[in-house]
DNA sequence: CTGAAAGCGCTAACAC
DNA sequence: GTGTTAGCGCTTTCAG
């Protein structure tokens, strides 16, 4: 250790570094003054060597390119720097990764305190979680995930946000709602579908399997499935759409197709994309806080982390839901309730 | 090391799992067995300590939820695991930060091999680098910078970004051509505005302080920029935008004024944005890489941190940049060549 | 081909 | 208050 040309043990210096009461003023304010000199910093390699803990978490994403993902990275990032923990990123090629062992063995060699799975919940992808996760060596949360028992969570309310979508809708006097959802093997796209399908059972309006078509999240997607809704579905007045990328489209295809938006079809999206408040016109969406639910998976994280430590039993609420909200903007009027009203 | 239950020493054990020759293949066989049986991960801690090497690299980035930022991540991450390295990820929370060492700090001592910037370029904030990355005690590679000789980095040549949007406005027969620029102590800002400007000025066609407006890449900003633009250039016949997010607000602004795009106005982008193939009109833009922009940079910095362990003068070329691409749809009409011919 | 000893840079536990 | 000893889990070096 470079810095015992103060004369000191290595001791000495190691407790000035980690603030350690024994040491006296003067000898502590010397240490401190090459320390500084020097611009010695002390590896943290050898640290968590010895410590049996690194100070360090890893996220596991898919993605990044897409916006979702990023802005819940932004919130990881952000937190694990206010937790004081490093954090190691690692990203899957897809969405269903074949093989999760090589994603997680990385991080675990590295001595990771905790882990964040942020691949979305899709088809089975989930499904080794309950016999994998119990033999694990660290924590981990899911973000965005169908909630079980016993397994830490983090999700945004996308039934919810289905049910805020149609309500919407219908108080603005809208009575023919359509839906393009996303992937159905996506758990968030079934939420949402399944927030619209019950919000209109509730309200009295019968839901057949023609007032709604798979989408994929693309615009492209989007595209195709508006031109097949508006065929099967002709009398709809209005569509929930699964997200702000297929909303868009569907508001090109009503401008190719002379449709008034939002008077002939009123639409609401879903994401609260930072363009949707200036497409023409600007789309009524549900806002989904993701930077909050990146924030909140690392803080229940490090949590469990710190009990753990103190070798509590982690009995706190470990399943959050994070409800979304309506932004109302123009694609979706008020001028229906006119008309609607008798309905 | 709990694999010696094979019977052998630890130092067996390490000499499998390097891979080593000097191993009969029956006891390697019998070893490889109870490895994988343990399911047993040799500490990647312990071994960058003794190594004096992490095969770990930081990224240091700014404004992840922002598309361009976690596009260019997206090609660091994977390239990244490609070259086998892993990622710690730091993410300042202002473009402009006022502490440096507080950022790179933490990678120095978690002992990375090497460090991918990719804070932009923004007034003074790489003033620091020649200074700094001298005696800095890893290598550093730059993302999107001003290119500086003996400095790495990896960027996009805005410049030609700049005269592909405008080289093609000419050629399509717009005579009139305005800009709406993004924050002016952004480099690629810069150079984007001086591709606009040159290229009107080798075509003999005179450009004054009216034909421009300075923006700040907000879909927002944008908005209040074209307004102002129509306001101090009427006869302007088309507008290159410097991020698609402003090109948006553009067109909405045409829309509410009833000025017919691409007739009246044509517009051209820059980033491509996934959304912007479906705007109404689709917009005409030019395209930059940012994954590969990611890929390059560590590239580049895995070369750097090779040569430098085999003790090599590193003198390949080491400032890469990366052309963009023009991206043809509807918010640019040929019909101008018509009337422009004469012009 | 295999084992024993030494040490990477740090800190916990115990002397003094 | 401070120094000494030991050891975190690995790999390197050198003997056998």
């Amino acid at each position: 250790m470079v810095a015992k040309e103060a004369g000191v043990s290595t001791q000495t210096v190691s407790r000035v570094l980690n603030d350690r009461p024994d040491v006296s003023p003067e000898t502590r304010r010397r240490v401190q003054d090459i320390i500084d000199r020097l611009g010695y910093l002390p590896s943290m390699l050898a640290r968590s060597l010895i410590q049996q803990r690194s100070y360090t978490l890893g996220i596991i994403t898919a993605g990044l390119n897409y916006v979702g993902p990023s802005r819940a990275l932004n919130g990881v990032t952000q937190q694990a720097e206010a937790s004081g923990y490093s954090l190691f990123l690692r990203e899957s090629a897809k969405f269903q990764p074949d093989d999760i062992q090589s994603l997680i063995r990385p991080l675990l060699a590295r001595q990771v305190d905790g882990i964040v799975w942020a691949i979305p919940d899709i088809g089975s992808n989930h499904g080794w979680v309950r016999k994998q996760n119990v033999d694990l060596p660290v924590p981990m949360v899911f973000l965005t995930m169908k909630p079980h028992p016993n397994i830490p969570s983090v999700s945004i309310d996308n039934y919810k946000g289905g049910c805020l979508a149609v309500e919407h809708l219908l108080e603005q006097g809208y009575r023919k709602i359509g839906h393009i959802s996303g992937p159905l093997d996506w758990w968030e796209a079934r939420a949402r579908k399944a927030g619209w399908r019950d919000t209109l059972a509730n309200a009295g309006i019968p839901v057949t399997d023609d007032h709604w078509v798979e989408g994929n999240w693309s615009s492209r997607s989007g595209e195709k499935a508006i031109r097949k809704l508006l065929g099967q579905y002709p009398e709809m007045d209005s569509v929930f759409v699964a997200n702000d990328q297929m909303a868009l489209s569907t508001m090109r295809v009503g401008f190719e197709e002379g449709i008034s938006i939002p008077n002939k079809l009123g639409i609401v999206g879903f994401d609260n994309l930072p363009e949707s408040a200036y497409f023409w016109p600007s789309l009524t969406t549900i806002e989904q806080d993701l930077h909050r639910l990146g924030c909140t998976a690392v803080e229940m994280l490090v949590d469990i982390i710190e009990a753990e430590r103190n070798g509590q039993k982690v009995d706190k609420k470990n399943i959050i839901i994070i409800e979304p909200s309506l932004i109302v903007r123009e694609s979706v009027t008020s001028a229906m309730k006119d008309t609607g009203e008798f309905n």
